[in-house]
DNA sequence: CCCTGATTCGC
DNA sequence: GCGAATCAGG
């Protein structure tokens, strides 16, 4: 795959909306999400912050010419915010090495990990993912509560006061607690809600 | 362990 | 220019 202008945009939109590099891979395909974040640095985008400002701050790496060097005037160290009982002004503590009034480096306002999907309502379980639990039931590693990790599906199976009990223990989707099959059965995407006329 | 982005460097 | 490997957090 290449970076076709398409591809870029859609990698530009993505990135802006404040996407994960991974997140931008699975929906571009046939990249990786390094790939993805080496696209986004080589178009110069990688700070999500200034558009032209360049204040890549080189982290702590073992610098193989300790000697010399290191003439860094210190742009701008931490202006903590004081402790002080200051009820207006904020500091604004730019840098101004530029002056930018245009762009104030706005932020998003939906960083929230995993935007939840719209949360059950309906109690009805479609064919379709009821066959896909049985299904992956089959193939449950019929995990003990003791061996269930952040990462394992966590439905239980059978009755829990007989021995034939157990959890599905497949690979959990991020950020919730069952896998997908299960996640297909445990969060219903609202289907009709059937009103019940009387 | 899972995930993030950042950087390096051979291709 | 590209992206895997690696690094550095969370």
């Amino acid at each position: 795959m290449s970076w076709t202008d398409e591809r870029v945009e859609l990698l530009k939109k993505m990135w802006g909306e404040g996407q994960s590099a991974s997140q931008i891979a699975k929906e571009l395909g046939g990249v990786t999400r390094n790939a993805v974040i080496g696209k986004v640095h080589r178009l110069g985008l990688s700070n999500r912050n200034s558009g032209g400002a360049k204040a890549a701050e080189p982290k702590e790496k073992p610098a193989a010419a300790p000697a010399a060097a290191a003439p860094k005037p210190a742009a701008a160290p931490k202006p903590k915010p004081q402790p002080k009982t200051e009820p207006a002004r904020p500091a604004a503590a730019q840098p101004a090495s530029d002056a930018k009034p245009a762009t104030p480096a706005r932020r998003q306002i939906i960083p929230a990990g995993q935007p939840l999907p719209p949360q059950p309502s309906a109690n009805e379980i479609s064919p379709e993912a009821l066959a896909k639990v049985n299904e992956i039931e089959k193939k449950a590693k019929k995990l003990g509560l003791m061996e269930l990790t952040e990462r394992t599906c966590k439905w239980p199976v059978g009755d829990p006061a007989t021995e034939d009990f157990w959890f599905c223990g497949l690979p959990a989707q991020q950020g919730k607690p069952y896998c997908e099959a299960h996640v297909g059965v445990a969060f219903q995407p609202m289907s009709s809600r059937r009103d019940r006329r009387r």
